[in-house]
RNA sequence: GGAAGCGUGGCAGAGCGGUUGAAUGCACCGGUCUUGAAAACCGGCAAGGGCGCAAGUCCUUCGUGAGUUCGAAUCUCACCGCUUCCGCCA
């Protein structure tokens, strides 16, 4: 959400900018005539209040000394406007919960240097690091690898659930666990991101709260609880875990806080069907090892170079070439204000493919989760807000397969996953 | 699933229809005292919002929502959460 001073101040400004970079059109007119009475109510509403409260007090005093008539009169003359006052609240709530639906469904406005553009086609590559290895036979893709080596099967996902699931079983199973593992490992050991296990249902507001909901409720699963409300199965860690601190202002000294999770991650994918079907690239249930970082405001666009840096050190780890790419302004999600996305080389699709997205929300997501800290001069103030994949797990996994296939169909192991796999330096047929 | 109890400021904890945004203690901040510190003493200390250049002033908030009332932290209803006991269960 942004902040409904800047709508007040310089309205027409913002809403240049949503048209010229992110292609969100609002209706400026409509706001500002909300926003006009919005103004005209509260005022009016609030000298009915004050009114009604001082002879309220009046009427306690009146009461105290027994003066039955003098208190009679006073709640007389409340009653005139009584009626008046009740219509001015309730209109000024509704249109209080009007300009809030607006609001909250504007999406944050691009940091400066974020490159314009329409599309993931206008995205500006920053750099590639690593060389995609070159093969001297016929590269094969991950589902060709992991069923030919009896160890990924979707054919009976899709038995036991539906299409866009999978089942992998021993070897890869484990090496899907060692992944997930070495990156929790290096975030908690190298990077100092204190690990958190958090629910893997949430409620509306904690979506509210980073930005998934109202607008994208289509892209979610839920389950039914109790006679009317609902819980959503979170479509990333970042959900849970940046909400932690939700309605709470945290203590300047404990800043940046930093947490990394690992869970799975729910997304019904309406709206993608026809792309990516085959393998495990766009999955309804993938595991992700996410960061968060709760940070002081002035320190967010380092925080988020820094943050990107740990990502890339899992791949650095894993050895896999990758090419860190800044979206463009109408490619990035709705809440960012700038994101990198890291792109890992898949042989078996002979292309870049993301595999984490690190984002800065700056302001926009703490102010919807009301999340604040105490500044200096011990005024509240909205922290920020970042999060990135360190990594997706289902698509390391892609990439690993792919990266280390060899002639014979095994794939080996990669060296820092070879302790975590018990001394498994090579994955055979079984 | 059944029964009982409870949700108040950073924490603990009063208040149970009237001038209470809320006693008191702790924590925290400033000051006095002290060579310094501690102790003691004095003072300050919720958030959000409206109007205003400002000083200020007004409104809202005692789990959430609705209701009763001139007036609600206090009464009523619903919901949510927590605790304890019983049952069940990984």
């Amino acid at each position: 959400m942004l902040d409904i001073q800047i709508f007040r101040s310089d309205i027409n400004a913002v809403a240049d900018t949503l048209i010229k970079r992110r292609r969100h059109e609002f209706d400026v007119k409509a706001f500002q005539a909300l926003e006009t009475e919005r103004k005209q109510l509260q005022t009016n509403t609030e000298s009915l209040q004050a009114q009604r409260n001082a002879l309220s007090k009046e009427i306690g005093v009146y009461k105290k000394n027994k003066d039955e008539e003098g208190a009679k009169k006073l709640m007389l003359q409340v009653g005139q406007f009584a009626e008046q006052l009740k219509q001015n609240e309730e209109r000024l709530a509704e249109v209080q919960s009007e300009l809030r639906a607006i609001l909250s469904s504007i999406p944050n406005v691009p940091h400066e240097s974020v490159p314009n553009g329409i599309d993931e086609q206008d995205n500006v590559e920053v750099r590639r690091v690593g060389e995609p290895r070159q093969f001297n036979f016929a590269v094969r893709d991950h589902v060709d690898i992991g069923e030919n080596l009896g160890q990924v099967d979707f054919d009976r996902a899709a038995k036991i659930t539906g299409s866009r699931f999978v089942l992998l079983t021993s070897r890869i199973a484990k090496l899907h666990r060692a992944l997930a593992q070495y990156m929790l490992n290096t975030h908690t050991e190298k990077h100092g991101y204190t690990e958190v296990y958090a629910p893997y249902m949430v409620n509306a507001n904690a979506l509210f709260g980073t930005g998934q909901l109202p607008k994208f409720e289509a892209d979610l699963f839920s389950v039914p609880v109790g006679d009317a409300g609902k819980y959503y199965l979170i479509p990333t860690a970042e959900v849970p875990v940046t909400n932690i601190f939700g309605d709470e202002i945290v203590k300047l000294e404990n800043l940046p806080l930093k947490f990394v999770c690992h869970t799975p991650c729910f997304r019904s994918e309406a709206g993608s069907y026809g792309r990516d079907t085959r393998g495990m690239i766009r999955q309804h249930q993938f595991d992700k090892v996410e960061l968060v970082q709760l940070v002081h405001p002035e320190q967010s666009y380092e925080r988020l170079e820094e943050l990107t840096g740990h990502a890339e050190s899992i791949l650095q780890g894993l050895d896999l070439p990758y090419r860190v790419v800044t979206l463009c302004s109408g490619d990035m999600g709705f809440s960012a204000a700038k994101t990198y996305d890291l792109e890992v080389w898949l042989p078996g699709q002979n292309a870049y493919r993301e595999i984490s997205s690190c984002s800065n929300f700056e302001a926009f997501q703490a102010r919807r989760m009301q999340t604040r800290y105490r500044t200096e001069s011990g005024k509240p103030d909205y922290v920020h807000t970042l999060n990135g994949s360190g990594l997706a797990v289902g698509r390391a996994l892609i990439a690993v397969l792919e990266n280390y296939q060899q002639k014979d169909g095994s794939v080996t192991v990669p060296k820092v996953l070879v302790s975590l796999m018990g001394g498994l330096e090579s994955i055979e047929p079984i």
